[in-house]
DNA sequence: CCTCAGTAGTGCC
DNA sequence: GGCACTACTGAGG
């Protein structure tokens, strides 16, 4: 089937080009410190971190002309959410996302989306399910610009032989999170 | 453990 | 259009 993009569909050189507005918070959460972003179409980049002078610089990367505000009571209320999944993997979230990537990334992006917590899948099945069975390594690509962590489960991808291999905020950081999904899947 | 080739998508020149 | 990057993978040493 044709990707419908439900967000808004971007050349690779005009990625974060529109110099529009985002409100920006950093909270605290058990596996650090969480940057949220959220333009006015919805939550634009989930960023994680130890430092929260490097999570504005790669804010500042991704989003060049973008141009930054503080805290607002949606944001807050998103920041909160966020940190409530991390807490509980299985939970919804439903606020609007503003994704910005070109049409192959957005479809890797919306594929990550599906896979629930608790479970894995890996770069060459991702790829095999987009009807692109030799991308595994392009699929590895767009998960590591994956600018909106923990909503779009960019670390519950893996490699066939089952390595973390990476994870753009640390492979660590990816052991955790797994780890507390499955835990938190024993649980129930 | 290592290297190597084949591979698709992206970014910079 | 070219070229050098990858969070890949399977084969071979």
């Amino acid at each position: 089937m044709t990707a419908t993009l439900s967000t808004r569909d971007r050349t690779p050189r005009t990625r974060g080009e529109n110099a529009d507005l985002m409100h920006v918070t950093i909270v605290g959460s058990p596996i650090g410190l969480v940057l949220v972003a959220r333009s006015a179409l919805g939550l634009a980049a989930v960023l994680l971190g130890d430092d929260g002078d490097e999570l504005r610089q790669e804010l500042r990367r991704r989003f060049p002309l973008g141009m930054f505000a503080g805290a607002d009571p949606a944001l807050d209320r998103v920041a909160a959410k966020i940190v409530a999944l991390i807490d509980e993997p299985g939970r919804a979230f439903d606020a609007a996302l503003d994704t910005r990537g070109t049409p192959f990334q957005q479809e890797v992006w919306r594929a990550l989306r599906a896979i629930p917590a608790g479970t894995t899948t890996t770069y060459s099945d991702l790829a095999a399910q987009l009807g692109r069975p030799r991308s595994a390594r392009a699929v590895g690509a767009a998960c590591a610009v994956n600018p909106i962590a923990i909503i779009i489960p960019c670390h519950r991808v893996v490699a066939r032989d089952g390595d973390l291999t990476g994870y753009r905020w640390g492979v660590e950081r990816k052991r955790a999170l797994l780890q507390h999904e499955a835990s938190a899947r024993r649980d129930r």
